[in-house]
DNA sequence: CTATATAGGACTAAATGGGTCTTAGTCTAT
DNA sequence: ATAGACTAAGACCCATTTAGTCCTATATAG
């Protein structure tokens, strides 16, 4: 159906969570989770696969948690939702390799459809996280309002 | 994941061959299903829906089939995916009514993903079937030899 | 040493998607 | 007018994916 798994959406809010606190030190999953009502094993979870994929930097321990590896700017939402959903790809056909799927020689809708790919993908590599924020600033000003700053 | 249905896929395939044969009356959606060898059950119920939304045509009855209600030039690709798997929207929350997703008020990302999804459908809201027949036909034609023009 | 954090795997449950089948209705050629 | 060819529409099943939980191990600050 064309939309992003649930753990890209959290892991985008997560992300962009870190970005408006850059350079305060380290967040704990268990806390963001919490904040945005998001499951907080799942979005353990979450956090492990950016970790590793070096977009956010992790430590353990009392105290530990998670920071941006990059400054926001530098980290796009592509990168965000590759790193937890895999490579965003709109065809089920592998193009690269081999086109082995059923249809193969059969399919002419392909090679229009690789390039509306390419077009998703401008966009959304397009958009850094600080970009992001700005956009959304407005709500997050609301949600701490009202949240009357028991976090952070 | 990010990625289009088969119906989908199997949907643009069909119109993309209706196209190709704009003008020559109609396609049963079994032949249609033979040629390009997929489950003629599922295609049937694809081009049903594509009826539903005026996309095509359909004429039952012996020498039945379906046919293009309008140009290709003037179907785009996502008419006829959204026709299928419903509306483009990469966010799963409803943005329009009421923003009814657990994270309501704390969902920052919300927002910029409109743009971005924005993006998408433009992406796919510019690409006519037309368009998409001229990059696929050398694959089709390729295709029609290989079948010896059995079909048609 | 202990409390708190990540790391990571196993596991369950729910949802979705792909696909089949059945029944009904409609057209047309003979 | 009737048989055959086709669409219409729904119920239904199975496989895969996704969401979410849980448990254990490991690191670290105090």
């Amino acid at each position: 159906m064309l939309k992003l798994s649930k753990k890209a959406d959290y892991g985008l809010m997560a992300v962009n969570h870190l970005a408006q606190h850059y350079g305060e030190g380290s967040f704990c999953s268990r806390d963001i989770a919490r904040f945005y009502h998001i499951p907080a094993g799942l979005l353990a979870k979450v956090l492990q696969r950016l970790a590793q994929s070096g977009l956010v930097e992790s430590q353990q321990g009392v105290n530990g948690g998670y920071a941006l590896a990059k400054p926001p700017e530098r980290i796009s939402a592509l990168e965000v939702i590759s790193s937890i959903d895999g490579p965003v790809q709109i065809t089920s056909c592998h193009t690269t390799t081999r086109g082995e799927c059923e249809q193969t020689l059969t399919c002419t809708v392909k090679e229009p459809l690789l390039k509306v790919n390419e077009r998703i993908q401008n966009a959304l590599g397009s958009l850094s996280i600080a970009e992001m924020n700005v956009q959304g600033s407005s709500v997050y000003v609301a949600l701490m309002e009202q949240n009357e700053n028991k976090f952070v």
